[in-house]
DNA sequence: TACTATCCGGAACATCGTTCCGTTTTGTCA
DNA sequence: TGACAAAACGGAACGATGTTCCGGATAGTA
């Protein structure tokens, strides 16, 4: 593969993940391409079908949430630090994990191997921080990684909704994993 | 309101009803403009939104749907014929509850109000039909009109993929209250 | 019958997906 | 290194669709 195609190809991952973050999985294909710095042949060179890009994306996201797991419990002061700002990419993830199984109505096999990937690959990941946070004594231990990551997936279920911020929930539920209650400033 | 205006408003409504049924909520609304015989503009100016118009036929197919019920009664040979000619007009008003379930992502109260006010008109006639089909003898007694009613709701998610027709199955599904078989040309 | 408020139709504009082809870039081989 | 062919790029162009807008038609009324 040519240089020039790889790089096309890891920008426009990049780009369309931003995007699909914030504006959906139904953003305009231009906008994309614009973000990425490409034209709009490309991307459709690249991937022939807005599937294909979704997908790729979800590979994509898969991979690089999965190496940011240790990175983040290597670089952060806490474990729980390190478990906080993961569960935040976890998130993004999500956005496109679930506008996925929109562009795939067909093909559900498809998904479900997706899935299988994504389960096989973040769990160990998510179970590391939790053990390492238990370890370190910022959190109870017997959480299981399974039971958090599908509670925050379904937690994040109708995020299309303004008035419904999943983030804000996380956060609390994240707060009340802490042994030492929420660490949050305190009144007066 | 004037004559004209009603005039269009019934047959946008019944226009929306059939395109919705061939092609999705997603149709195009030139479309439906066309097949009732007036401008875009009209359609804009009685429905808003895509939502509103949604709304509008949903409410509307609940009434011709409830009211369907006696008169296949009244008109058809037997009970039994006259359910499922009844259960076709369901699945029908199905497609455009589920597709309403997608165009409402805001707003979850208003669509919980229409889902009571549907269960609330529908259900009772479907137990009159099922009352007249067990009282003619052709069908068991006991079916419950709200299972029989959410099985065939049920039946009915993801009938985009083509290669599932729910309505194929719920003839079998109706076959299966019959108490003297299936009436199906005999092979041989 | 004349008049006005209302409504209609569809042209016009904006946005987006998709295709296509002239141009540019890359890798290779002499 | 320098030319050359294959590969990739970019963005103009086209078609489909959502949405707006206004000149003209129409229904109701005095």
């Amino acid at each position: 593969m040519r240089a020039d195609a790889l790089r096309n190809q890891q920008a426009l991952l990049a780009a369309a993940a931003e995007v699909f973050v914030a504006s959906g999985v139904d953003a305009p294909i231009r906008r994309i391409a614009e973000k990425a710095g490409v034209g709009t042949g490309t991307i459709y060179r690249h991937f022939p079908t807005r599937a294909d890009l979704v997908t790729a994306v979800y590979r994509h996201q898969i991979e690089e949430c999965a190496q940011a797991g240790p990175e983040l419990l290597a670089g952060s002061g806490s474990p729980f630090a390190a478990l906080r700002q993961w569960i935040d990419l976890f998130v993004d993830f999500l956005v496109t994990k679930h506008g996925l199984a929109d562009a795939m109505q067909s093909d559900s096999s498809g998904f479900a191997a997706l899935h299988g990937q994504f389960l096989d690959r973040l769990l160990p990941v998510c179970g590391q921080l939790l053990d390492a946070a238990a370890g370190a004594g910022e959190i109870r231990a017997g959480i299981r990684p399974y039971e958090l990551m599908r509670g925050i997936g379904n937690l994040c279920i109708g995020g299309a909704d303004p008035q419904y911020d999943p983030r804000r929930l996380i956060g609390l539920l994240l707060d009340g994993l802490l042994l030492d209650g929420p660490r949050r400033p305190r009144p007066e």
